[in-house]
RNA sequence: GGGCAAUUAGCUCAGCUGGUUCAGAGCACCUCGUUUACACCGAGGGGGUCGGGGGUUCGAAUCCCUCAUUGCCCACCA
């Protein structure tokens, strides 16, 4: 069989991904095994692949092939999310290019625009992640506003509705003025800022006395309907039941007393404008005061604002403060940080709002699913982020559901008249009619008397329900599908949506399915870049994954994702990393190309090397997959990839293969190469999760295979029991190997110039692994003597004895000095190890096992010693 | 302002409930090598008083205190 001699990842790739799909080995039902199941945190739909999705998403394929490998009925449901607010603002922007406003269009028009748009980009994002080589149930593919999924979003609403969880609230809100529709609190991004505390004169009514107020936002005094102090300042004791004047307004607002108020910040004296602050708010709630708007939906001001209607916000601030000035109004102007809310989205400074919105009582929902994150029913990884994430849950605030947005979910309440408690709520607009017949007694109620609510749901009002809905779990709780899946077992996601999404995942999962909705949440990182920036496409600092999967192929990639990225635990990326990981399938295949390349000669013998290398090779896999099946049970990846990179790297192309291969154009024995192939398998199995594409492509060139006989659906290997007489005789040989390997060095003797090795029979134990030194080190032989012969090289290795003949070229004076430098750290040793066993409180106090260890440490480097010493004394 | 993590070799990280896996791994680095799978390689090697300072203990990277630095989360002092 022709192998080339270098690996082409994109051309395999390729090719083997479509031999999966043909073959069906994504494909998931449910039947006797057990499931394995991972839901894809849904990407935007009309998102691109960024370097965050690969690293989330290695890390799924890697835990979905290996439970399939473990004979596990694994099943990734992959899909994408309709990210209502970021969509509907990429379509606004879209529609501005070509000339077109939003607010010409009618909803039904815009919506046409974003199903364009959603069919055109979506599903891109999909189409990358199997050049990945996403292992994903591709016809399994949801979308969160496809008929089963939003038929479960109006399904849950309407029920919780009647629950009494959902209601609907005259409330402060998040306003993002840019994109006009409330955010809610996760979706505020509080950011430091530059601003300026503007002091400014309030007449007291019927005096001319003033009142000095400090604000940031001098904008906002429109609304201003009352200015607060605190019961116990005296300064202002005298102003108690006064009224004040609102500058340039002229207002008459009376001043109200609470113990809110700092004294010690700005003058003590505290503006109260109950609509544009939620503690203003609070006050003026308090204390009767009155409410007045005085912003438009698009933050510029209304008639309120007098002679600054229309002006947006920012602006007015500024030249409302010159008016004041030129007025005397104004009394000084500070510089002034404070921290300012911004809308995740647009970064527009979100601009507090009463205004009427559907909430979701979150209290009694959130008990549960903190106590279950709390007892480990679902585990976090890492586990760190539980206080985060009890923080969060005990002080869990009502959730706005409810977006000034068309893509999304409408709404599925309907008014019938023009109270604002004039509607009912339902999933269909005839029982909605049924509804409002009954409400109203009106029995000629139609269709076109109901007027369905123009808001859409919060996106993860559908993202929450995700683990669920894909199994079609929301309408059909006890469906076959629902009941062999869920709960699914791992999720893997970032930890920022912790609350977002994971957090409310499994407060649906608990209402919903009176069960959780994974058992474990994977956290990754964030993938920055060396200067430990985040990767964003505004910084340009994020390499294009296609491209990167193009120049390493998906294999190399992968395992760079994975090198070096703990959960938890940011990524810095370096291209270098992917390097490394080409590297290593440029290793495997060209250990590929030796195997493949040997002729075989069934009738001789297998050597001695042979047979103990493969012994000992067994044993190693043994002993890794211990290793790596602790790795992955505690989701520790790049610990497991590691183990696996070692095996096959130092063990199996480093050792293995040097063992056993034939001399030059020699062939191999039938026993050996069969050996070979297998432990060849054994490697490549072990690195399928990590590296699909190469692992499968060499398995299918390592032997005729019959047809569907593939890696991908072969099952995990079974270790060898583990040899550890053998894996110590190993490791004693390898210390002399490096002697030997360390004498040719630095007496510059070439690997074809054989050479002679002498062991003193009556020193130490030398290793059984004779043959394997003749082979690797190109011995002459290993023979016994009883005494060192004159003009050798002398080292000890495993406290032998050993010897090359050196015919007169021994340096002796550099003999000596080596020998005397070991000696003297040899002689150190002691004297720390002899201090030790002399206190005779460790030797009480310390447990028998460690006191033996020492005395046996002391023993052997007596025993050192003296070899040493004898040598140096024969040298002189 | 409050809370939580972290600080170990140039980089990224392991080191579980104190004592042979007590200083490790991979990469990077240095020296040598055109050996017949692979220079995307091989052989060999250097490098850390485990952030600083105290303390507990026979013994501390590991436990306690304190300081410093960094990161994350929460919190709209106008």
């Amino acid at each position: 069989m022709e192998i080339s001699s270098k690996y082409a990842p994109v051309e395999v790739e390729k090719k083997l991904y479509q031999t999966w799909m043909d073959k069906g080995y994504f494909s998931s039902k449910p039947d006797e095994r057990e499931p394995f199941t991972i839901v894809i945190p849904p990407p935007n739909v009309t998102g691109v692949l960024h370097m965050g999705h690969m690293l989330n998403n290695t890390i799924q394929d890697v835990l979905i092939r290996k439970a399939r490998m473990n004979g596990k009925n694994a099943c990734w449901v992959p899909g994408t999310d309709h990210a209502s607010i970021a969509t509907e603002a990429k379509v606004v922007a879209k529609l501005k290019q070509e000339g077109i406003n939003k607010s010409d269009l009618t909803r039904e028009e815009f919506l046409k625009h974003a199903w364009e748009w959603t069919d055109k980009h979506g599903g891109i994002i999909l189409e990358q992640l199997k050049k990945l080589g996403a292992s994903c149930d591709w016809d399994r593919t949801a979308f969160t506003m496809d008929e089963i999924r939003s038929e479960s979003v109006n399904q849950v609403f309407v029920d919780l509705f009647r629950k009494g969880l959902i209601y609907r609230g005259y409330r402060m809100v998040n306003w993002d003025p840019e994109a006009q529709t409330t955010v809610s609190d996760e979706e505020v991004i509080h950011k430091e800022l530059n601003g300026k505390l503007y002091y400014m004169k309030y007449m007291i009514e019927g005096s001319d006395e003033y009142l000095s107020v400090a604000t940031t936002r001098p904008e906002t005094i429109f609304g201003d309907t009352g200015v607060c102090v605190n019961p116990n300042d005296e300064r202002y004791t005298h102003l108690h039941g006064k009224n004040i004047i609102v500058p340039l307004v002229g207002r008459v607002v009376p001043v109200v007393t609470d113990e809110y108020v700092d004294i010690e910040f700005g003058t003590g004296a505290l503006k109260i404008t109950p609509a544009h602050d939620i503690h203003d708010k609070e006050i003026g709630d308090k204390y009767g005061l009155e409410t007045i708007d005085s912003l438009n939906d698009n933050g510029t001001l209304n008639a309120y604002g007098m002679h600054y209607e229309g002006k947006d916000r920012f602006v007015v601030r500024k030249e409302i403060a010159k008016e004041l000035d030129s007025l005397g109004l104004l009394l000084k102007v500070e510089d002034y940080t404070n921290k300012v809310g911004t809308s995740e989205r647009t970064g527009a400074v979100i601009e507090p709002k009463i205004s009427v919105q559907w909430f979701l009582k979150m209290e009694d929902l959130a008990k549960p699913a903190l106590d279950m994150v709390m007892d480990d029913e679902v585990q976090l990884i890492p586990s760190k982020f539980k206080n985060t994430y009890r923080h969060w849950m005990e002080n869990v605030r009502d959730w706005c559901i409810s977006r000034q947005l068309w893509w999304g979910h409408q709404i599925p309440a309907y008014y019938y008249g023009k109270g604002v408690n004039d509607f009912v709520v339902a999933t269909r607009i005839e029982e909605a009619l049924k509804l409002a017949q009954i409400a109203t007694g009106n029995n000629a109620l139609t269709v076109a008397d109901l007027r369905q609510d123009e808001d859409a749901m919060d996106t993860w009002f559908s993202s929450w329900l995700w683990p669920l809905s894909v199994f079609d779990g929301i309408r059909n709780p006890e469906n076959e599908e629902i009941n062999y899946y869920y709960p699914t077992n791992v999720l893997v996601t970032a930890p920022e949506i912790l609350f977002f999404w994971v957090a409310r995942m499994i407060i649906a999962g608990v209402e919903y399915k009176g069960q959780k909705p994974f058992s474990d949440v994977y956290l990754t990182g964030i993938v920055r870049d060396k200067q430990g920036r985040k990767m964003s496409k505004s910084l340009g600092n994020s390499p294009d994954p296609i491209e990167l999967i193009e120049k390493y192929g998906a294999d190399g990639v992968r395992v760079g994702m994975l090198l070096t990225s703990p959960a938890g635990n940011d990524l810095p990326f370096d291209e270098g990393l992917c390097e490394q990981g080409r590297n290593f399938t440029n290793k495997v295949w060209n250990a590929l190309r030796l195997v493949k390349g040997w002729d075989v000669d069934s009738s001789i013998p297998q050597p001695e090397s042979a047979v103990l290398a493969n012994q000992w090779f067994e044993s190693r896999v043994a002993e890794t997959m211990i290793e790596m099946e602790d790795s992955y049970g505690k989701f520790r990846l790049s610990e497991a990839l590691m183990s696996t990179y070692k095996l096959v790297w130092d063990d199996f192309c480093g050792s293995y293969l040097e063992m056993i291969k034939p001399a030059y154009q020699k062939p191999i024995d039938g026993k050996t190469i069969s050996e070979a192939i297998a432990n060849f398998e054994t490697i490549v199995k072990l690195m399928h999760p990590f590296t699909p594409f190469i692992s499968e492509e060499i398995w299918s060139l390592l032997q005729e295979r019959s047809e569907g006989d593939h890696i991908i659906v072969s099952s995990w290997p079974v270790p060898k029991s583990m040899n550890q007489e053998v894996l110590d005789l190993f490791a004693a040989t390898s210390n002399v190997l490096t002697e030997v390997r360390t004498f040719r060095l630095s007496n510059g003797i070439p690997m074809k110039d054989s050479i002679e090795l002498m062991v003193n029979e009556n020193s130490g134990v030398s290793p059984k692994f004779d043959s394997v030194l003749i082979k690797l080190l190109n011995l002459s032989g290993i023979t016994s003597v009883s005494e060192k012969p004159n003009g050798v090289f002398t080292f000890v290795a495993n406290n032998a004895e050993y010897y090359i003949p050196m015919e007169g070229k021994v340096d002796i004076a550099a003999e000596i000095a080596k020998i005397e430098d070991e000696l003297k750290y040899t002689k150190g040793f002691m004297v720390s190890v002899n201090k030790k066993l002399g206190n005779e409180r460790f030797v009480a106090g310390a447990p028998e096992q460690v006191v033996a260890m020492e005395r046996k440490k002391l023993a052997d480097a007596e025993e050192k010693v003296k070899i040493l010493e004898q040598q140096l004394a024969e040298l002189k």
